[in-house]
RNA sequence: GCUGGGUUCGUAUAACGGUUAGUACUCAAGAUUCUCAAUCUUGCAAUAUGGGUUCGAUUCCCGUACCCAGUACCA
């Protein structure tokens, strides 16, 4: 999600000044590759609607060889080894960096020994004079370990008590001593490849990039990248550090495991990791990408009005740096959803009653478009994702087998077996009812009442009987001319009725059930009722 | 620990020295309805803290507390 925001932010900015959005695959360290990643990402990227300029070509792969459209290539830092190399050196022969020979180990012993004492070890202005690199060993020992050994790396020379002033297009104007800071490692000799300080400066300035945006866990590094400009003498992007994304009950930033935690994505796609561990993710989950790309949006900046919904237009009309909030954003599923339900309203009958068919037929249900667009008009409004709409409205294609509260209540009737004689709405036909509807009813015993009961057959029946044309209006005003006329319960008539044709105590209006399922099924779902309640 | 960043209702945020501190989500109540949902109305709820500066501070400055990040031959 966190990555996704920042591309998103990206995005929105170049397109809005009309500059390009590039993608780098930023892939420096060997040790850290992960199959299948690298595709992810541009697949999540496309499904919310972040389509790059350049760096990806139209079959979604990044781009190795350099063309018109394509003049940076190529885009994955593993390929352009050759290029950071002479970089390194020229900042060496400009007095800016210089080569260190210190094993990981020895390194790492130094660190031990300084946090023994209480100290915490930094490779700086002080401590590289008693380490091994070419700042103290004599040239010709240099030359020599240049030549015969392969784990030496390149590190910048940072400068002695130096305010660094910087200027950030969220933070403002900010002031770092450079004796607070470390010799970074910028080029690696065991895998030939820079680190990501190097690389990204370098590159950045390769393909041209005028603003860097970026999340707030690299405003501690600004200082090497501002020196590191400097050193080269290039002109220097500007830089926005966003504020983190933080997870929705306690402390911290949002890890990938809060998710499936506390049941929300935190992964655009679902992600199966090396371990066989999936993660779910928002598209998988039923979230819409231009939901999903809305909610990311407001998470960390405001348009300054109380506009909340926007496409992906608007957003890109509207977004500014400095409408982006300094402090971390929890994130907060309820509203997450919440935007997914506003986007399901927006969409046409239509629309998602072609989404929904597929999940039907999945079951074995085939209904006339024209029956489903009906349902999904009803059912919209009850619903966050389109997954729902079967929830809320199963019972419409199939007839309820069991009444769950009684069966509780009762203990024995979940053994019964299924009874044989279990009508079978005709639109059902070819569904292996193994499962059927949920049963939501907490009152089966409240609305299953022996005059309720005989009073809501009774006006069923009649309904049934009587009604010539078989829509919604004429049968709901032909149900409450027969209740009223009779002296009848409403409401317990109604909610007696609604038991035995859903199986649950709420749901839908009566009229819109019986006008769904048709004359037939009434009955034959008070049949079965009667049975199996008795 | 050190360095940097941050701090307005539970959450996201608005108010860029002067407002009864607004909005959305959540939650609660009421209206409506055959139930539920939806909808509408109402309500609960915040400027971390102590000092300054100022006629006046949510807003500017300093301290404290708390949170976050960095402190890797990771990005």
């Amino acid at each position: 999600m966190g990555g996704v925001r920042t591309a998103l932010y990206n995005y929105l900015y170049a397109k809005q000044k009309g500059g390009d959005f590039i993608i780098r695959i930023e892939d420096t360290d060997s040790h850290r590759f992960v199959p299948g990643a690298e595709q992810y990402i541009i697949e999540a990227l496309n499904w919310c609607g972040i389509i790059p300029d350049e760096g990806v070509d139209e079959n979604g792969k990044v781009v190795e060889t350099a063309s018109e459209k394509h003049p940076h290539a190529p885009y994955r830092q593993s390929q352009r080894r050759e290029i950071y190399r002479a970089y390194a050196e020229q900042l060496i022969a400009a007095g800016w960096a210089y080569y260190a020979f210190d094993s990981s180990e020895a390194l790492e012993a130094a660190r031990a020994a300084a946090e023994a004492e209480g100290r915490t070890f930094i490779y700086n202005a002080e401590s590289r004079q008693n380490l091994r690199n070419s700042l103290v060993l004599p040239e010709n020992e240099v030359k020599r370990l240049l030549e015969q050994t392969s784990d030496w790396t390149v590190r910048f020379k940072m400068p002695q008590d130096t305010v660094v002033a910087m200027d950030d297009l969220i933070r403002g104007h900010i002031e770092v001593n450079t004796s607070t800071l470390d010799d970074k490692v910028l080029w690696k000799r065991a895998d030939e490849l820079p680190t990501y300080h190097l690389a990204n400066i370098v590159d950045d300035h390769l393909m041209e990039i005028t603003e860097v945006i970026r999340g707030e866990e690299w405003l501690p590094s600004l200082p090497l990248h501002y020196l590191l400009y400097q050193a080269f003498g290039w002109e220097r992007p500007q830089f926005a550090h966003l504020p983190l994304l933080l997870k929705p009950v306690g402390n911290g930033k949002l890890s990938k495991r809060d998710g499936d935690k506390m049941g929300f994505p935190v992964f655009p796609l679902n992600w199966l990791n090396s371990e066989g561990e999936t993660y779910h993710g928002y598209r998988e989950d039923g979230y819409f990408a231009p939901a999903f790309v809305n909610l990311l949006a407001m998470l960390g900046w405001n348009p300054g009005t109380e506009q909340e919904l926007f496409t992906m237009d608007e957003l890109i009309a509207s977004f500014s740096l400095d409408k982006v909030s300094k402090s971390g954003a929890k994130f907060n599923p309820e509203k997450a959803k919440w935007f997914n339900k506003e986007y399901l309203r927006m969409k046409s009958d239509e629309e998602l009653a072609a989404l929904f068919k597929p999940m039907l037929e999945a079951k074995g249900i085939k209904v006339e478009e024209a029956r489903l667009v009906e349902v999904v008009a009803l059912i919209k409004e009850r619903a966050t994702f389109v997954k729902d709409f079967w929830t809320i409205a199963s019972y419409l294609f199939i007839a309820p087998e069991e009444f769950e509260a009684q069966g509780v209540k009762a203990g024995a009737a979940s053994e019964k077996p299924v009874d044989p004689s279990r009508p079978v709405d005709p639109r059902a036909k070819v569904y292996d009812d193994s499962k059927t509807a949920p049963f939501l009813a907490k009152d089966v015993d409240k609305f299953w009442k022996p005059e309720a009961v005989a009073a809501a057959y009774e006006a069923c029946k009649a309904v049934c009987e009587s009604v010539t044309e078989w829509k919604k209006d004429t049968i709901e005003t032909a149900l409450e001319e027969y209740i009223k006329g009779h002296e009848m319960p409403m409401g317990k008539v109604m909610n007696c009725t609604r038991l035995v044709l859903s199986g649950a105590a709420s749901g839908l209006g009566i009229a819109d059930i019986m006008y769904f399922i048709g004359r037939e099924q009434t009955l034959a779902r008070w049949e079965y009722a009667m049975k199996r309640l008795a």
